[in-house]
RNA sequence: GGGACCGUAGCUCAGUGGCAGAGCAGGCGCCUUUUAAGCGCUGGGUCGAGGGUUCGAAUCCCUCCGGUCCCA
């Protein structure tokens, strides 16, 4: 047959002429393949009604076997002329693999040791007209094109089960992990707008919307923090709010349009709380997924246990690269010593971003010291409008990341809430902004007058949801972590 | 943004200047405990798209589209 949708849509038709129904609205699961298999003993001589998608038929004239795959599993049915009838049995030449079906009859044990529907009667549930990736050697289905994995994620789940579905099961129980979490400690679960009229909270670009009955730009927001701050300022001391942000950049491994963020924020709490906090939350989603704080990250072994190590960034890069930047207050004096150890310098960068690149040579790539977890503490002040200056400092802010086998995993900080310094400090934004850096944040009055109403003194976290699965399911891709991540459009 | 590599049947892949191939999947036939079932026969291609070089292009060149990796 030339065309295999052909050959099904006449299947299709036959089954129509013979009146049947091929995708009739009932259907009467007694059992799942799990519980058929679990339950053989106590099942045994009970009539029980399974469903699920044909993954496999193996016709032998008279008789068929064949196995279907529900959500919990696979099971061997046998297809036997004397036990469904001559007319039943004729109808299998109707079936294609992908086909879903519903089967009644007695489990048995074949000579081959398989438990085994005995079928008694079947029934068309959903004719499939598409065939599946074909059984490679082993018998098993093959899809590794990432394209079509990506694009057509339904085929990735049918072929790659194993493989796949536990990353969303990990994702399931990371999300459900932190809500436990956060709300045993009264953290109140928010929702704030993600079409904003400012985009605030992040070092990022937007993507711009518009609204036409208001016949204004929106923004789809690169963080919740501001509003989620404005919660804070409110009276409700403790809130998270788990969602999808956007930023308009790049698209590799670690990143994502569209990504899921985490932030929480508790008024009356520093930096060094949030250590505290951070580090209890992820050792506890890690034992929620895992059952234990340790795991493996490509090949790499972590204890996602507190206490996590400590280092202040200067130190951390300091050891590792031998450039203590503290050394060097001025751009050009950071830029020289770098160039001279052999570091690429983009004359684009002020003396934070040059920083930033630093730890990035530290935490990510082939050359990466910092395994982690870990906390860096204590940043440059123009890298971070929005925390508030450690005491006794004058270009250092109360700021961390988390780190763990390379991947960032968020950021912290004592939140400014001091209304006349984060004025000043959106104005310097505003600055760099004017010399071409188009991520520098931007100037948020609404903000500003939330902060001179009083925010309590605050720490606030914010962590990338897609990340940490990656983290958790041992993924190098994020986008093995989103069931439809962001493709160029075919 | 720059570089390298990839795109051939439903899937996984060979083929690198001379008739478009294999395995599995599909179709037909045989087979009443098989399980990568087996045996026999068999259909299936815009070689990502467009342009160029050549007697001749899946193959060489250019542009574009999509993807992967590395770098920024």
């Amino acid at each position: 047959m030339a065309d295999e949708r052909e050959a099904r849509l006449e299947k299709l038709g036959e089954l129509r002429a013979q009146g049947i129904d091929p995708y009739p609205i009932e259907s009467a699961r007694t059992h799942t393949a799990a519980e058929a298999l679990a339950g053989y003993d106590a099942l045994q001589g009970v009539r029980i009604t399974l469903v699920g998608r044909l993954m496999q038929l193996r016709e032998m004239g008279k008789a068929a076997f064949a196995h279907i795959e529900d959500g919990s599993g696979r099971i061997q049915i046998y297809l036997k002329r004397d036990a469904i009838g001559e007319e039943a049995f004729r109808r299998i030449r109707l079936l294609d693999l992908g086909d879903i079906i519903q089967v009644t009859g007695t489990l048995f044990t074949t000579r081959t040791g398989e438990k085994t529907v005995q079928v008694e009667e079947y029934a068309m549930l959903a004719k499939s007209l598409r065939p599946l990736p074909a059984k490679g050697a082993g018998g098993d289905l093959k899809l590794f094109d990432p394209e079509v994995r990506y694009r057509r994620r339904y085929l990735d789940l049918i072929a790659n089960r194993d493989e796949v579905l536990p990353i969303f099961l990990t994702r399931a129980r990371t999300l459900a992990a932190m809500r436990e979490f956060l709300n045993a400690r009264g953290f109140i679960e928010v929702e704030t707008p993600i079409l904003q009229p400012l985009y605030g909270g992040a070092t990022a670009r937007p993507f711009v919307t518009h609204h036409n009955t208001l016949d204004r730009d929106l923004y789809m927001r690169i963080a919740p923090e501001l509003y989620l701050k404005r919660l804070i300022a409110g009276g409700i001391e403790r809130v998270y709010e788990i969602g999808r942000i956007f930023r308009n950049e790049g698209i590799d491994r670690s990143h994502n349009p569209e990504f899921t963020m985490m932030e929480c924020y508790q008024a009356y709490a520093d930096y060094r709380d949030i250590m505290r906090l951070v580090e209890e939350l992820y050792a506890h989603v890690t034992e929620r997924v895992h059952g234990t704080t340790h795991i493996t990250y490509q090949g790499v072994a972590l204890d996602m246990a507190p206490p996590w190590q400590r280092v202040t960034l200067r130190e951390a890069i300091a050891e590792h690269t031998g450039i203590d930047y503290e050394a060097y207050p001025e751009r050009e004096q950071l830029a020289e010593t770098m160039r001279a150890r052999g570091y690429q310098v983009d004359p684009k960068l002020g003396r934070g971003r040059l920083i930033d690149d630093l730890k990035d040579a530290i935490i990510k790539g082939p050359e990466a010291r910092v395994k982690g977890p870990v906390f860096l503490y204590d940043y440059p002040l123009d890298l971070s409008p929005l925390a508030k200056r450690k005491p006794g400092t004058r270009e250092t802010v109360e700021r961390f990341q988390p780190y763990a086998g390379g991947l960032e995993l968020g950021n912290a900080f004592s939140e400014l809430n001091d209304p006349l310094d984060q004025r000043a400090r959106f104005e310097d934004q505003a600055r760099q902004r004017a010399h071409g850096d188009d991520e520098a944040q931007v100037l948020d009055e609404d903000y500003i007058e939330a902060l001179e109403v009083g925010l309590p003194p605050t720490g606030g976290f914010g962590g990338g949801v897609d990340r940490l699965v990656m983290l958790l399911a041992d993924q190098d891709s994020i986008r093995e972590t989103i069931a439809f991540p962001t493709l160029r459009e075919k």
